[in-house]
DNA sequence: CAACGTATCAAACAAAAGTTTGTCAGATGA
DNA sequence: TCATCTGACAAACTTTTGTTTGATACGTTG
């Protein structure tokens, strides 16, 4: 069928299914809870695919981090820059900085197409999982996050860094909690709270946390 | 040596060894990526003893979530009861309720002594566990924090149910990330966040999520 | 065509996993 | 004292783990 293809679309054909299909797995499992051999059988490929293409297990599942990450990133901050463009010289609108930081994530969390949702799940997981390779991305990535605080400083000029700092952190819990335990809050509620609107949840997780942001500015 | 010791103690204590070295290791690594074999060796007890007195490597792991659960969350409830006798008529401090919340399990974090802190490593980690038995459990404990809705709804008795819920599911996010980040917190602001206080810790989280709350009642 | 590199495969590998078994020492209770 | 029970132990059991190995077929390149 494919006969006439070159290897290279051949071979990111299968790269690209075990990728796939190890996404979904870490994303529900941890990743000591999840075997190359389930991987491989679900993949529909051999045993020996994975140490072939990525090395090792661990390979795999830096593979799968990177595949996606810095598309996520590169999203973020481009959101960042039309914000801080649109107000060049004083004030920056707060909850402008906060949904570049969270509405990106959260409308993947809402898009099945080409696994977004999958990753973002998979990447809540991840931070717990303590493979040194994965970690040291980890590390890499807040270099990242650092570039938010700029503009968090445009947009609340009086608040020390420190504080900055702490509202980010807080920010950045609500808004990982919201990717793992969105579920349980609709369990939690007895189903009346719709989860199933995007722009609704990543916009009442702005406010609140633009307004435990502002709310610092009082008493420093 | 305890040679005129009934068995009681001896068992307990051979028990107790081994659910503080479990507790550890569960908060430190995924249920999958500990052995047996690591936690007896570790305990210094023989490889067979976990089946023997909890039936199963998950029987371990569900008896100690259940040796300090329900001590945590009747401190909860305690402080919780506390603020609204204190108030018997009227409205209630958001700030007292939110505290009542988060301020046992911060201080619990920052309490070497009886294993306080590790627990609760242990159970930012075991939410993302997937062993049926332990779900089960977190599903009951949904109870508990529905008791948390009162409070709040005296608090802010113009806010629909609905947004009270999620203000609780921020809140929990904060906090839980709160226990689980709060090193990347200082990584990430080059040191100059203080994180070893717990008052100040739990001060400004409070502050951060009634603040978020209260932003809601304008806007509604 | 011939030589080479690449992708796939079944098979085997050694190590580690959770659990079970049988035995033995010691405490308990009649 | 004798029978019984309990806890600890080494050992073995059965699966499952991640990884490696050659062999084979195929496409590309000389």
């Amino acid at each position: 069928m494919s006969s006439q293809l070159s290897q290279n679309p051949r071979r990111e054909q299968v790269r690209d299914r075990i990728l796939d299909v190890a996404e979904r797995m870490f994303a529900s499992q941890s990743f000591a809870a999840v075997s190359v051999r389930h991987i491989t059988a679900e993949a529909g490929v051999n045993l020996a695919a994975i140490n072939y293409y990525f090395g090792s297990k661990a390979g795999l599942l830096k593979a799968v981090f990177l595949r996606r990450a810095t598309d996520l990133n590169r999203e973020r901050l481009g959101q960042l820059q039309a914000v801080l463009t649109a107000h060049p010289s004083g004030p920056v609108p707060l909850e402008g900085v906060i949904r570049a930081l969270v509405e990106p994530p959260i409308r993947w969390m809402f898009d099945p197409s080409r696994g977004h949702a999958v990753f973002i799940q998979f990447l809540a997981r991840c931070q717990m999982e303590d493979e040194p390779e994965l970690k040291a991305l980890f590390y890499e990535d807040v270099e990242h996050l650092r570039r938010f605080l700029p503009g968090l400083q445009r947009a609340l000029p009086t608040l020390p860094e420190t504080e900055l700092y702490w509202c980010l952190h807080f920010t950045l819990g609500a808004m990982h909690y919201t990717f793992t335990h969105l579920e349980r809050l609709r369990f939690i509620s007895n189903g009346i709270c719709d989860i199933q609107q995007p722009d609704e949840v990543a916009a009442r997780l702005v406010e609140f946390c633009a307004a435990g942001m502002a709310a610092r500015v009082g008493r420093i």
